[in-house]
DNA sequence: GTCGTTGCAAAGCCTTTGCAGGGAA
DNA sequence: TTCCCTGCAAAGGCTTTGCAACGAC
């Protein structure tokens, strides 16, 4: 990553507009609003290059796959909703890392995935009460 | 799954002879020791079928992909070893659900996953000292 | 004899890679 | 002009599926 390219603002510029994680599919979506031509082979390539760098850190959906989000945020976990599937940051962490694992395992990192309903799908559901089926 | 083959039975028996998550890839070496001619595609089709009977359950690994263990065991999370990439089944659980995420989300599940070193590896590590290199 | 199950091969995702043309510096 | 980056297509891993033969009951 040397040259500042229309294609790889375009892919940065998706991550500054959006602070959830975000599939692949999203950001290849996103990016060819700016550059039309844009293919999924650069967004792959230019998602790892920007990964190894450090600006973006992976997130592994159980269900959905590969996400990727803004690195630099503080230490955070993520909630998906079930019913729109989307991800979530949630702020700080409420694991108790003492007691964690047995005695002669060493922790040297860990991720938290809450899973659920989020408020705007919560919110939904009770308008749809009296919706058309 | 309505009828008892060789090939069924030697699935289950893997899982019954070996309490940590497992790979597909390990389930098929395994099990081909019982039967020499079980075939990686018969392996995902049942282990499709045996978790949605509920008799597994999927664990998604961070970076080695889907692993399958028996269902019905206590809540617990998992620890992966970063050096010999084993999966472990840790008891208990130490995670504060209450306040894990903000008011509006609804939490219906939840994983946990620590990463590291497991005692075995950290037992080699110290012996190796004096290892060839 | 039925019809669920298996092995094999082909096909389907997702992701990576080879290559030649194109564009940033 | 240089040579990094891009689009395209092919290929690679993992998983699923179609199909004819097989075998449990």
């Amino acid at each position: 990553m040397k040259r500042v390219t229309a294609q790889r603002t375009a892919i940065e510029e998706v991550f500054n507009q959006c602070e959830r994680p975000l599939a692949v599919e999203e950001i290849l979506r996103q990016g060819r609003e700016s550059v039309p031509s844009l293919n999924i082979a650069t967004v792959y390539r230019t998602l790892k290059v920007l990964t190894e760098k450090g600006w973006l850190v992976k997130v592994y959906h159980p269900s959905f796959g590969t996400l990727y989000e803004r690195s630099g945020k503080a230490h955070h976990h993520h909630f998906f909703c079930r019913e729109c599937n989307r991800a979530y940051e949630l702020p700080g962490c409420t694991l108790i890392l003492d007691g964690a694992a047995p005695a002669g395992f060493i922790i040297e990192d860990h991720e938290v995935y809450l899973s659920g309903r989020c408020p705007a799908c919560v919110g939904a559901e009770i308008i749809d009460y009296n919706a058309a089926p």
